[in-house]
DNA sequence: ATGAAAGCGCTAACAC
DNA sequence: GTGTTAGCGCTTTCAT
């Protein structure tokens, strides 16, 4: 159907020029003259030259596949649909690179397994998603300039995140200026720097309107944000609003209110942060994300080894709908 | 920290053997005497040895990386969650096996793209979600042992797939059993297989129980759903049931319902197909499905050349919540 | 059944 | 700036 691929020997012979010109000025590294530029990259182009990931993989020991790395207690993290959805952006971009994408989950007791995954021949190069203070310690040198992380970076590890603390602040101050005065927060998973920034910025915009803070532990799931509901009108049944870090959670707030014939967005208002599928099915307000965006600006910085500067930041933007 | 991984140069001279025996016997082909392949067993774990894939990959000839295929009309169809799961699930059980995951869309209108990709270098293998027929058709035999289908398959692509029809047929039955008569059906994507397989099962228990068909088009979104069911209750007033095909659907259409001021389930019982994680949280009855398990056994089929035969069935399996 | 040796396609020293 | 050459770690004839 296509025959024989084509060889860098082929582009080579093709062009007049030697395999090491031919492959230095492919891979963009070492000397070449113009005029030897201009004819490898013609002959190239002419014979569909695509380099082979493997053969290149096995000279310059590097990976053939980018890792993708998700921290929590149990695999399980690995089904959340957050993380389907920079695998599968991930794999997009890295397929148009010749470059396969795993994924691994790495233990929040111990971040040294991301050591071990690092030095393993065969990854090219690492995502880590929502990574801890911890694991961002342990990330061996040797994989400098080929990870970069979803969530907060470190000096090592360039950081491609959403604005958090700004997305937090836009949706309870919306809140407060629909004339809220009583907003609670279901936080996340506390182990997660999201949480915090998060907290912190719940905090700044309600004590700046002279509100009291209700804040209810939560882990991003809908049980613990139906528990979480209950929970706060329990303890504060003047509550007027209610404030999930998480879609999953701030649905699961809003089916429990609803169930105990609270009227949404009547009495209680509920707003949430991720923007996924089924919030606007249950026309939930909420903040959104431009996940794949991020993802795939993640993964071109690990692919082309680029260094994007310490952070990358995503907008987080409000999404009006009924619920607040 | 780990060292340098041992390669099988080590792993021979540990075992006392050739390169070559030591070869045959990790691999698995050709011949080897008892006491060789104990030795070099043996030696292999005790060294911790892995194969470089992309090492075996430059010999074979067989790519280092697992190529999911999910056809559709544009490259929309990647970020269905459902592909998610299932890339998810692949990225896993690959990365066992040394080898990484790439995602491509399938114009439903050039399948031949399919054939370009099987031929490509890199790609060591493909599980295809959900083709067509046509697409099916041109699988090239060069990938023949090294393919497999999540939905229907063909003489040379073994299927991993759900049992559909009978998927439909008990959450239909369900309805008539609830003492539901006029039970009207949301379908899916026209061209998709498992949507003509559903729609004549629906047909079967609906004509059985001398109820009337009443068939509406879906495309698997919310927004059809809601469409559809007010459709169908504006054809059809007396309607008592919906089942949708996809929870999406499903869930539109409880949306649209209840908003129109109709009882759920008292007035209209609502079920789906799928479970997908919105739907325990709706309360909605549906049909779930083990999808990492599938993703999985297809991925094993694929990455181990193993001939599991043309159909290996998964269950489908009502779950019954509060919407009907 | 086993070993020696020739690659797979590419990069990286090293000489020129 | 360019070419020659030696591997990267594995599989696979081909002798033995």
């Amino acid at each position: 159907m296509v025959g024989k691929q084509s060889t860098l020997a082929d582009v080579a012979r093709a062009a007049g020029v030697s395999l090491a010109t031919a492959s230095r000025v492919l891979s963009g590294r070492g000397p070449a003259s113009n005029a030897a530029r201009q004819r490898v990259a013609a002959a190239a182009s002419e014979l569909h030259y695509v380099p082979h990931a493997a053969a290149r993989a096995l000279a310059t020991r590097i990976g053939t596949r980018i890792a993708v790395v998700v921290g929590g207690q149990t695999a399980h993290v690995l089904n959340d649909p957050y993380v389907g959805r920079v695998v599968t952006a991930t794999a997009e971009v890295a397929a148009a690179r010749e470059v396969g994408v795993s994924l691994h989950w790495l233990p929040l007791h111990d971040p040294a397994e991301l050591g071990r995954l690092a030095e393993h021949r065969g990854i090219g190069g690492i995502i880590l998603i929502n990574p801890t203070k911890p694991a961002l310690d342990v990330v061996p040198r040797s994989v400098r300039g080929r990870i970069a992380a979803i969530g907060i970076g470190s000096r090592d590890v360039p950081s491609f995140d959403v604005d958090n603390a700004a997305g937090t602040a836009n949706v309870v101050a919306h809140l407060v200026a629909g004339g809220r005065r009583k907003v609670a927060m279901i936080t996340g998973a506390p182990w997660l720097p999201c949480t915090e920034r998060a907290v912190a910025a719940y905090h700044r915009v309600v004590d700046a309107a002279g509100t009291p803070p209700r804040l209810v532990p939560g882990d991003f799931t809908a049980a613990r944000g139906e528990a979480a509901a209950v929970e706060i009108m329990t303890r504060w049944p003047d509550t007027d609003a209610v404030y999930a870090l998480g879609d999953l959670s701030a649905l699961g707030a809003l089916n429990a209110l609803r169930r105990a014939g609270v009227d949404v967005p009547g009495d209680v208002a509920v707003a949430g942060f991720d923007d996924i599928a089924f919030a606007a099915l249950s026309r939930l307000t909420t903040t959104t994300h431009p996940v794949e965006d991020i993802a795939a600006g993640a993964a071109t910085a690990v692919l082309d080894r680029r260094n994007p500067g310490p952070l990358t930041r995503y907008p987080s933007t409000l999404v009006l709908r009924e619920s607040a």
